[in-house]
DNA sequence: AGCGCGGGCGCG
DNA sequence: AAAGCGCGCCCGCGCT
């Protein structure tokens, strides 16, 4: 495949307009489908363009010159169609009334990442690489124009030549990538069809969007920009959130610090500060706590909505692992604390219902691991802790309740590569500790480390068979998770890991099959938030726990739900966990 | 003024 | 032989 030859027109004129439709008439495998919006924002920004195109011809549409022309188009159109993330450009044509017909739309994107989950996913970026290295060009030709003329996505004409085809070959690079990926993906069509059918479910999810209690946020940003402005006075004209002042005045009260960055320099980070201990070092802490909280949260919270909805992006492939992340605002990173997780509510009438896998990642390393320990630990009624276990053994049955946390914490550390060094240091033991608590973990679960090592062997031998850099794991839907040969024991962490995104994506898609899709809100990796009627709670509470429920794997994959008035409900103080 | 990076910190 | 993994967003800072 290549650019050379593509034919691109902008449909202006009515006979422009019959010879497009003639053209769409024509028999083809798959039909590339585009839009161009003013910005990525689905509540504030506006479609400006839709184009259309197939490996050889692409064609331009103005959004409000030929807009029920389009619409027809979609209604009628019969035969397969292709996007590139065609959940951006669905999302905008559901909200302006459009329907597309997903059950015959393809993506390239999710074909990009089952083809090679640390390859380019961008339209551009893949083409280059696919198709033909040219397919940069428009983009970087687009961009000078742009800052040239000072002229952004909103205002850049409809007719500026550079614009308009560069808007049609997008969806030549998506046909061509299509058809050059279709074959190559095959393998993988048990996790295709389902990023396909968890793409539909996402899009309604982003479009219906989290309310927040918009009076709550501005109130509790007020409280925040007064004390942390309060603090600022005192410490000034000394900034606590520049680390070049704070190490200067350090050096000054003769605190001598000693941890390094990764670069070298000295360390000013929480765990350092609380051991300096000094009033200073906390009022650092402080006014980095307070501007986290108002920055990154509330204010964007604030910013970032449409009324009193939150329409986050829920971005399906962005992690190696095939992990969903969330941004605008970032809600998977949202503090545990019902201070800040209080802005959230259910709609008029409804209740947020919650519902996450117990253990998910634990469990799964039971599987895979095959320890009969861990699985046994699962299978009894109720599940053993598997973390006390550790403890306990570590600890004796006195003092191991109390320092369960530590056998939480080595086994995360050892499962994802963490050396008794580093375990020490993020717990605050001295390495002698640390190592006694890494043998205890040992000697509970001897299967860990033997499947560690198994995942970390097959991403060598398979990166050595393919002469590659990088090996792979086969997720339960088949797809592959590359892996790089020189850190091959990141190979249990993308198994445990990938497998748990599909397990969350496949009851994303089951649940929508059981009637609950239009309640879904939001993933969190191993959790979904509902928005449910309270009429219906009762009912549906169950009923989520039930479908999300898994009993394909060695040991049970459990959910359990919690209904709330806020989110913050279930971080409250003296809420019994 | 805009960009990229490092440090730091929020989550699973 | 040894190696914590996966993200997003903020700030300060140095650069263009």
């Amino acid at each position: 495949m290549s650019l050379e030859g593509v034919q691109l027109t902008l449909v202006e004129s009515p006979g422009e307009l019959a010879d497009f439709l003639e053209w769409l008439g024509h028999d083809r495998r798959i039909l590339g489908v585009d839009i161009e919006t003013t910005g990525l924002n689905v509540a504030k920004d506006r479609i400006r363009m839709v184009q259309f195109g197939d490996a050889q011809r692409g064609f331009a549409l103005s959004y409000r010159d030929w807009r029920g022309i389009i619409r027809d188009i979609f209604a009628r159109y019969r035969r397969p169609m292709v996007g590139h993330h065609w959940k951006f450009d669905s999302g905008f044509l559901a909200r302006d009334g459009i329907t597309t017909p997903w059950e015959r739309t393809h993506d390239t994107m999710p074909m990009c990442f089952l083809y090679d989950s640390l390859g380019p996913k961008s339209l551009k970026a893949a083409s280059a690489l696919h198709i033909d290295p040219a397919a940069r060009e428009g983009e970087a030709q687009l961009k000078k124009a742009m800052a040239k003329n000072g002229w952004t996505w909103a205002t850049v004409p409809e007719d500026f030549p550079t614009y308009w085809e560069y808007a049609a070959l997008d969806t030549v690079l998506t046909a061509q990538l299509a058809e050059k990926l279709w074959p190559l993906i095959q393998p993988y069509r048990e996790a295709y069809d389902l990023e396909m059918a968890v793409e539909r479910i996402l899009c309604d999810m982003e479009l219906r969007g989290a309310r927040i209690d918009v009076g709550y946020c501005q109130d509790m940003l007020q409280n925040l920009l007064w004390e942390h402005g309060a603090l600022l006075d005192q410490l000034a004209p000394l900034n606590p959130h520049s680390a070049a002042e704070v190490i200067a005045e350090f050096a000054k009260q003769g605190v001598t610090l000693t941890k390094r960055t990764q670069s070298g320099q000295l360390a000013v980070d929480d765990a350092v500060l609380q051991h300096v201990g000094t009033p200073f070092a906390a009022q650092v802490v402080k006014a980095r706590e307070l501007k986290k909280l108002m920055s990154a949260y509330f204010e964007n919270f604030l910013e970032q909505r449409d009324g009193d909805i939150l329409h986050p992006h829920i971005n399906q492939l962005q992690a190696r692992t095939g992990r969903m992340s969330v941004t605008e605002p970032a809600l998977q990173t949202v503090p545990k604390t019902s201070f800040v997780r209080d802005a959230f509510i259910p709609r008029e009438g409804n209740k947020l219902v919650l519902c996450d896998y117990d253990n998910e990642e634990v469990r799964l390393m039971a599987h895979f691991s095959r320890d009969p320990g861990m699985i046994a630990a699962f299978l009894e009624n109720p599940p053993r802790d598997v973390h006390l276990d550790v403890s306990i053994r570590c600890y004796g049955e006195q003092e191991g309740p109390a320092k369960r946390d530590r056998g939480k914490r080595a086994l995360f550390s050892k499962a994802y590569g963490a050396g008794v060094a580093k375990f020490a240091h993020t717990i605050g033991v001295p390495e002698s500790e640390a190592q006694r608590i890494y043998n205890a973990l040992e000697a509970t679960y001897p299967g860990l480390q033997t499947g560690m090592e198994k995942a970390t062997r097959i991403v060598r031998e398979r990166a050595s068979y393919d002469h590659a850099e990088t090996g792979y794991v086969v997720l339960s839907d088949k797809r592959h998770i590359r892996v790089k040969k020189e850190k091959a024991y990141v190979g249990w962490n993308a198994l445990i890991q990938g497998n748990a995104a599909a397990v969350l994506k496949r009851a994303i898609v089951d649940l929508e099959a059981a009637g609950l899709g239009e309640f879904l809100i939001l993933p969190v990796h191993d959790e979904l938030m509902f928005d449910v009627p309270e009429s219906d709670v009762a009912e549906v509470v169950p009923l989520i726990e039930q479908t999300m429920r898994r009993d394909d794997w060695r040991v049970p994959l459990t959910a359990s739900a919690k209904v709330a008035d806020r989110w913050g409900d279930p971080y409250r103080e003296n809420h019994s966990e």
